[in-house]
DNA sequence: CGACAATTCAGTCAAAATCAATCATAAAAA
DNA sequence: TTTTTATGATTGATTTTGACTGAATTGTCG
């Protein structure tokens, strides 16, 4: 393995999770515990990272002890620039189911502060509104699913039967000709409840969404009516959200 | 552990609250005292928190975003002890239900790496079992009343119908001769439910609570099992309790 | 209030782990 | 081929760790 392939794939490590072991990465990179040290210095010095005994933390790592979600540090400013677009589609006084995950977290930042009825089942996103004077949370209750901070399952799904919202906004874990799809199965059975109670179904997925196929068949196209992403498709893309009248928005 | 990744860990466990056990955070951190107490050295040099016999609490006026309950700072020592204390009547395998506020909070630390069934209505008591994987945490859905973190109102109640548990840990008001009391109708309502689907019940209540009267009717003394506090109490209360079958534990 | 027991604390020490530096060899580049 | 660079092993130095000691603090009992 080149130099540069292990740093990269060092930097990836860093996504997981905020400290590395430096024994534990010399049994992944199969290499030395010297040649770990070299490129740790290395990354040092492109203060990518800060050496520590024993292996070493991320430098953004300060100060953020805890991130549920993984991927929450990947493209913000893509995020940033759909959360926007998104907030805008929302009219005060409407009803808005918001599902978790770190794009979605985007949109309701971008809510704070409107006069909405908010409908959730992530901790971190209902902690968004904590000091949002106007905005109602109500949280959906369910099993606590840790590593993302979602209430999932039958109590969750029963709750979302018994309400009605404007508008669902939605992340996912890929698009394809096939539909939506998501990585964890409780999680698909409280988005489908979600997008059965709500009137208008908006999908918010950056770029690398699309043509990706995550583990479990969420649902048909169909279902959609709004896609919300960060780069213009290409026409293969285009002409199977027409197909089934879904609506583009290009943040 | 690394040093590193302890002091981290460390850190996260003030997000949840104000006071940490040096030597629960020995079970905790699987290490020696000695250890802990250099890293409670090196994080109190940095400012992160302040050394006190038994353990750290955090530093006053930290940019914390919301501080759920504002009586969470008074006396962190004393409820500290009621936590443990009552933290060793709970069995493993058990379900408990947490109700919210501060010493309810210093329960739940103290529970935390315990193989248990948590139910709770309050994000600040969840969050506490976030890195906990032995216990499964279910949150009741409902209202999200913002000062407090806790989540109230009919869907509450409602799935609170649906649980049955061993316990119930119970933070109030006041505690008189007229029974239980708390500040707001709804907590009220939810902590009613509760009650009922337990089949014991524990009150926590440091000692200014005694022959304080709330704003709201909670509930007669005979459906308390024990109460847990963290003072003796005078002859009227003792013979008030007995006169009720309450028992008292003093922590 | 004061004596006693039980914790908890601070400092020391040896063992273990990790680090930095060096060197010979292997791989890549010239 | 020669030169340069990257790698892995080895070395002693440094850091970290857990056990142990006596001192200080806290809680209990009379």
């Amino acid at each position: 393995m080149r130099a540069i392939e292990r740093q990269l794939k060092i930097q990836q490590l860093f996504n997981a999770g905020v400290f590395i072991d430096a024994e534990n990465l010399c049994r992944r990179l199969r290499t030395s515990e010297s040649t770990v040290r070299r490129d740790l210095i290395a990354l040092e010095k492109q203060g990518f990272l800060r050496r520590v005994h024993g292996g070493a933390i991320a430098v953004e790592a300060r100060e953020e002890p805890l991130d549920f979600d993984w991927s929450s540090r990947r493209n913000p400013e893509e995020k940033e620039r759909i959360g926007k677009a998104v907030a805008g589609l929302v009219e005060d006084g409407q009803t808005v189911i918001l599902d978790g995950g770190s794009t979605v977290a985007a949109v309701a930042r971008n809510l704070q502060g409107r006069s909405l009825q908010i409908i959730t089942n992530s901790i971190p996103i209902a902690e968004i509104f904590y000091d949002s004077k106007c905005a109602e949370v109500t949280l959906t209750g369910g099993f606590l699913y840790p590593r993302l901070g979602v209430l999932l399952g039958p109590f969750c799904e029963q709750m979302l039967e018994q309400v009605a919202a404007d508008m669902l906004i939605m992340g996912i874990g890929g698009i394809t000709e096939n539909g939506l799809s998501n990585s964890n199965t409780l999680i698909v059975g409280s988005e489908r409840k979600m997008i059965e109670v709500s009137r208008k179904v908006i999908v918010v997925a950056d770029h690398s969404k699309f043509g990706r196929s995550a583990m479990v068949h969420l649902a048909p196209l169909d279902k959609v009516d709004l896609v919300v992403s960060d780069q213009a498709l290409n026409t293969r893309f285009q002409q199977l959200l027409e197909r089934h009248h879904v609506d583009f928005v290009l943040a």
